[in-house]
DNA sequence: ACCTGAACACCGTTCAAGT
DNA sequence: ACCTGAACACCGTTCAAGT
């Protein structure tokens, strides 16, 4: 007898976490956050929902687990053998290029912030203050605060960038609209606004927060630090 | 001939913008983000869909138009006849109180952070660092990186307690979750987070929150300011 | 001008049924 | 054990029709 068609071709090897995973990424990096459905999925990896669930607890754990993927990646990345503050401008600067080179991260980032790479993140932080002789009380608050400014920052910015694909305007024309609205501001409500809007064309989002990063460790070194070591 | 009857008594006084942000507002803070449904509006409001769709765009600019109205209630609570490094502790506990009290808001943050409100925010830290005396290209990148970092760390910190309500654990009981899965991690890779898992007891979001906003202000200080001026 | 609400085009998730 | 895919219970949004 014959067999029915199958109405798609079933796919021979065997699905894994991993390779959904892998593949959602690919899909939220080539076409944004909204366009990784399960539906999408499915039709790439040819197969049902349910092989999916089978791997994945749902579309929250796929994320999140797709996100801590890269995060973990952007962590192995970071040399480690240099001075205490290089290493830490280091580490801020390769996760905010990696959210910002995935800016879907963003929205993980804040879907609490105790998975494994985060752990990472925090370990290596603690680890840098501690060469730099900070006392431990004070190591545990800087190292949250830094950690906090990370990732707040390096999110708030895949956001703006995650805002401008969907409009489809690249950056400099998203700043200028920006430097024409503060223009229009009144000068006397808003003096500094208005002002600073001739200056946003030469904003530049990764030299500004680095600037944070170094002020941040200008502040913990002041308060707490025992002076340089070199 | 008889009226045919309504299926939903009308209402008799008229829509407004407003009366659609506030109730969205009481849905919001009552029943957390995803009871927010045009389906719950209209009820709530005792209307229909067109009648929302003609005074807001769409859900996003309703979210934007709430998250715009909280976050501008509480800079008008922020006393600015206190010294300037005081002024910004206020400006930015009052921040963090607002985002912590209506959690939803972390998403909106992160929706393009140019809104009327945020306006406000920057131009007041602006003026308070103004009043410390840094120089105008440091102020430009100062004001940025404290932005970011209140906005950033309360937004982050939102969305724990947005999740810890998800699951209805309260904040002490996920803290001793963490600190249980700290203390189970390898002593000899997580040196820093296994021994931290003994002090997350005494943790205090607020505290560390405002730790971080010291060790800015002292970070600028030390690298822009010009001494104290009293 | 302002509003109604059935209908549309999607979602994520489940589950009986297959191999 | 692993997978299929129709079906379910939702969404946000539209739009012809009413007043």
């Amino acid at each position: 007898m014959a067999t029915k068609a199958r109405r798609t071709p079933r796919r021979t090897d065997a699905l894994s976490r991993e390779l959904i995973v892998e593949t959602a990424t690919q899909i939220l990096d080539a076409d944004g956050e909204d366009a990784l459905t399960l539906r999408a999925l499915t039709g790439r990896l040819s197969t049902g929902y349910g092989a999916l669930y089978h791997h994945v607890a749902n579309k929250g754990d796929l994320l999140a687990a797709a996100a801590d993927d890269v995060i973990a990646r952007a962590m192995t990345d970071v040399a480690t053998d240099a001075e205490p503050r290089e290493t830490l401008r280091a580490l801020a600067l390769s996760l905010f290029d990696a959210i910002n080179a995935h800016p879907w991260i963003g929205a993980q980032l804040s879907q609490g912030p105790w998975q494994p790479a985060l752990l990472e993140i925090y370990e290596s932080i603690g680890e840098q203050l501690q060469a730099l002789h900070i006392p431990e009380q004070a190591l545990f608050d800087s190292a949250g605060a830094l950690m906090n400014y990370i990732l707040g920052v390096a999110g708030q910015n895949a956001a703006n960038a995650r805002v401008r694909a969907d409009k489809g305007v690249d950056r400099t024309a998203a700043l200028a609209a920006v430097a024409a609205q503060w223009a229009r501001l009144d000068p006397a409500r808003y003096p500094r606004l208005h002002k600073a809007a001739a200056r946003l064309g030469e904003h530049d989002d990764r030299r500004q927060f680095l600037a944070g990063i170094d002020l941040f460790l200008a502040g913990i070194e002041t308060v707490h630090g025992q002076g340089e070591d070199d």
